[in-house]
DNA sequence: AAACCGGGGAG
DNA sequence: CTCCCAGGTTT
């Protein structure tokens, strides 16, 4: 049996039911793809019931606000991928009235839609040529064929890309890419891999070379940066300062606290970090330590203290950023994980989740 | 070509 | 701790 046909084979008495393989609809598609990014089906299920229940229609969704859409998104990472679909959800009821693409050609050209995106819609939607290459497509690829190229380098994407269409089971091209990725997911896993019970393992050249655990080969990224942010709880008649964050930096459009971001870790014993405070926030300004969290993402470490501050002087007319929210209301603004954690143990008195 | 952009789970 | 996840955008 062929490469193609024993993958198949195998997806067939092996696949996950899993809801978005029960339509052939563009947008519902679409919103699977955007969520399952960088993202396990374990973590984003969840987020794909809730969007579709939300926004039945990609009307629906062009319809919302950007903090609904985001307060949706909140926990999921990557909220980029939550305003370009709001943009995108928009195009598609100006532009393509409201009917989602099903083109290839046509959905390359739609913000958060990259090549792989743009192949498995299409390929799924309407059954177009397209090969999806995706993480489990760089392994198996890499493992079956033996590619020692980087996957994670500009070369290695052409020439996995190149081979991928080229193996692209046409008779069929859904089930196949449905089948190579659930394969990488289930069978060729990234750590320990069972081989000795797939059925490709006697022409896999990692397998029959003890290669396994070598591919694929993949250029190691930059370290991590380490951030040291001091956040300030000011709370008046029921209400806290919030702020919202702004382009140029992490969770753009989320909302946090007013805070001063140190080139190194503060110490509370020296008279430095006392000033720094009183000159942001006037000199009759004091603060008390609350909790320190540590929160880590893909390349940044991000040192986190959080303060009661009074006797402070704003200026807010000068920082439109900087809001007053009640209490009450705080939970409707879409928060990073880390400020929603702190809000729900330390500054809501309600136990809830949401 | 490299950096940036989250959060979670497995080992 | 390291690595990876149905990647895309920006510089």
């Amino acid at each position: 049996m062929t490469f193609q046909l024993e993958l198949i084979n195998w997806y067939q008495n092996n696949k996950r039911d899993l809801p978005w393989r029960h339509t052939n609809d563009a947008y519902t598609i679409w919103l699977s793809e955007i969520i399952l990014q960088q993202t396990r089906v374990e973590q984003g299920l969840p987020y794909f019931n809730s969007f579709l229940e939300n926004f039945p229609t990609v009307g629906d969704f062009a319809a919302a606000t950007e903090t609904r859409v985001l307060k949706l998104w909140q926990g999921l990472g990557y909220y980029s991928r939550g305003r370009n679909m709001h943009a995108t959800a928009q195009n598609v009821v100006n532009n393509f009235n409201g009917m989602f693409p099903t083109r290839h050609d046509d959905l390359i050209k739609l913000k958060g839609i990259g090549e792989y995106t743009a192949a498995a819609i299409s390929s799924f939607s309407s059954g177009e040529a397209r090969a999806v290459v995706d993480g489990n497509v760089f392994r198996v690829l890499a493992r079956y064929f033996g590619i020692e190229t980087p996957i994670n380098a500009p070369a290695g994407k052409k020439e996995f890309f190149k081979l991928a269409n080229e193996l692209l089971y046409q008779e069929d091209p859904a089930t196949y890419n449905q089948s190579i990725m659930e394969f990488g997911a289930i069978q060729c896993k990234p750590k320990s891999p069972n081989c000795s019970i797939c059925p490709l393992n006697q022409t896999c050249f990692a397998f029959t070379h003890h290669q396994v655990n070598l591919l694929p080969v993949k250029l190691r990224k930059a370290a991590q940066k380490h951030r040291y942010i001091s956040y300030f709880i000011c709370e008046n008649d029921g209400e806290v300062l919030v702020h919202e964050r702004q382009a140029g930096d992490i969770w753009q459009h989320l909302f946090d606290f007013p805070s001063i971001e140190t080139v190194e870790e503060i110490n509370l014993n020296s008279s430095s970090f006392a000033e720094t405070v009183t000159e942001t926030f006037g000199a009759n300004a004091e603060f008390i330590p609350l909790v320190n969290k540590r929160h880590i993402l893909t390349h940044q470490i991000i040192h986190i203290h959080f303060f009661v501050l009074n006797n402070y002087i704003f200026n807010i007319d000068k920082q439109k950023e900087l809001n007053w929210v009640s209490l009450s209301r705080l939970n409707e603004l879409p928060q990073p994980k880390v400020i929603h954690d702190f809000t729900t143990e330390y500054l809501l008195n309600t136990e809830w989740t949401n």
